[in-house]
RNA sequence: GCCGCUGUAGCUUAGUUGGUAGAGCACCCGGCUGUUAACCGGGAGGUCAUCGGUCCGAGCCCGAUCAGCGGCGCCA
């Protein structure tokens, strides 16, 4: 049974049976209380002297934290319980004693990274994961409902995506080889058979960055759908990240509680999304006393004092095309500008999604490509996808991580991540 | 890659103008029948990141190295 089946009402006065690990243990002369966790939660168990029989009390005794026990005992109500109830003890059974347990009350954030396959069982961890199960669960149900097929393009490419200096190097047969740093071509391939497709897969950048929002390998969510402009995917965007947020407020209620996560704030998140052209947003920037040109790029700073006051997502529409990759459909009616957004998230988070239209000109992509001095041959086979049938699509790029991390108000993207990587961090 | 900061017990840390390294938690022993990361008494635990220098004397001053953290740039 687990920990929480006990905890209810109707188990009062039965006999119950639970297995887990000691995650508090207090002794008071011939009364010793041990606190079990198991996937579930956590439940006081006290243990009398006499209950049980002499053999099993000194077990429990000696049983401390992450000690692996069995209980049987009978349930009763008890408010001075940490959830609760407790579990009167009439049968103790250890697996395994377990050494002395390196995390206490004081920790840093950096011991904690140290010692990551063990804070894993803390309850906060345990409650992120929790979370991020969630996260995954609703981008899946809500793409299947919108027709989107998932799709698992290549983590070993060939060439590059975004320019060479970010990528990961792996030797390949002889070859060069390197990680992905987003699927979003090979996606553009399947769109042409399946028309709208998504995926969660991770991806890979080299970039030196040590910020509280980067990682070498992080989830990246990404859809490309055929027939679709850039107005409509802000539209499914806005729709999806609010899905996301009601889920979470209806499965993780308690996980969120445990982060310590002002439930509002989650709440706040509803139609409509801010809307706001490039230029806007600069002169948003400008009324909160940066120092921004008319064309510039936004830093981690910038979008940390453009969001902070707000209080659900901001689009970012239509950058300056100088700005942006060759592959952003520059727009008709004014070419010096690209048919693109970004969505910052709000409580100074930043960008979580980077998207758009994508040229679908093959004449129009090789010239953009020229500019920005790239050789199409590199990219011959993305080129190639022009040339068969090509049509109008749109697709977008969004950090799982980054999501979680705003969604649960946490400060550092390395605390929704299991193993995270950065650039000075490949162990545990 | 650049700038800044930090490194003392398993963890979190104090350490005065340079003069015998101190505590809390965890651990071990003892006590306690209602504890809430309990309490009371006792104990053990230190190459002060590493290497070198200055000095009668260095945790403290100087230099180098290593590791980590924060920020910038770049990005999701």
């Amino acid at each position: 049974m687990h920990v929480n089946d006990v905890l209810d009402d109707s188990r009062v006065g039965t006999l119950v049976n639970v297995r887990g690990w000691v995650y508090r243990s207090r002794e008071s002369g011939q009364l010793i209380f041990l606190v079990i966790r198991d996937s579930t939660n956590i439940v006081q168990v006290v243990v009398e002297k006499g209950a049980v029989t002499p053999e099993e009390f000194e077990m429990a005794k000696k049983s401390n934290i992450e000690t692996s026990i069995e209980v049987e005992g009978k349930v009763s109500k008890e408010q001075k319980a940490v959830t609760g109830y407790e579990i009167h003890a009439t049968k103790v059974k250890v697996y395994q004693f377990a050494e002395n347990f390196p995390i206490t009350k004081d920790k840093s954030d950096e011991f904690l990274l140290d010692i990551r396959h063990l804070w894993l069982r803390s309850r906060e961890m345990t409650a992120i994961m929790k979370m991020r199960e969630t996260v995954l669960d609703s981008i899946r149900d809500f793409m299947r409902e919108r027709g989107y097929h998932e799709v698992q393009p290549p983590m070993f490419v060939g060439g590059m995506v975004e320019g060479g200096s970010t990528l990961f190097e792996v030797p390949y047969f002889g070859e060069k080889a390197y990680l992905t740093q987003s699927s979003q071509f090979y996606l553009e391939a399947f769109m042409y058979s399946l028309e709208s497709v998504y995926t969660i897969s991770p991806s890979f950048r080299a970039e030196k960055s040590r910020t509280r929002r980067h990682l070498t390998e992080y989830s990246h969510y990404e859809a490309e759908a055929a027939w679709v402009g850039n107005q409509q995917m802000m539209d499914l965007e806005e729709e999806m990240i609010i899905a996301i947020a009601q889920s979470l407020l209806s499965s993780n209620k308690g996980e969120l509680e445990i982060v310590k996560r002002d439930l509002k704030k989650i709440k706040s998140v509803e139609k409509p999304f801010y809307r706001y052209r490039y230029e806007k947003v600069i002169e948003i920037g400008r009324q909160k006393g940066l120092q921004l040109d008319d064309v510039t790029d936004l830093g981690e700073k910038e979008e940390r004092v453009i969001t902070e006051d707000f209080d659900k997502p901001i689009f970012v529409y239509n950058f300056p095309t100088e700005l942006k990759p060759f592959y952003h459909r520059p727009d008709p009616a004014d070419p010096s500008h690209v048919m693109n957004h970004d969505v910052l998230a709000p409580e100074g988070y930043g960008e979580i999604i980077g998207g758009g239209e994508r040229i679908w000109s093959k004449d129009e992509l090789i010239s953009r490509m020229r500019n920005d001095n790239l050789n199409p041959e590199d990219y011959q086979w993305y080129v190639d996808l022009r040339s068969f049938g090509s049509v109008p699509h749109s697709g977008f790029g969004l950090g799982v991580d980054r999501l979680l991390t705003w969604l649960a108000g946490l400060d550092h993207i390395n605390k929704v991540v299991p193993f995270p990587r950065t650039i000075r961090r490949l162990k545990p």
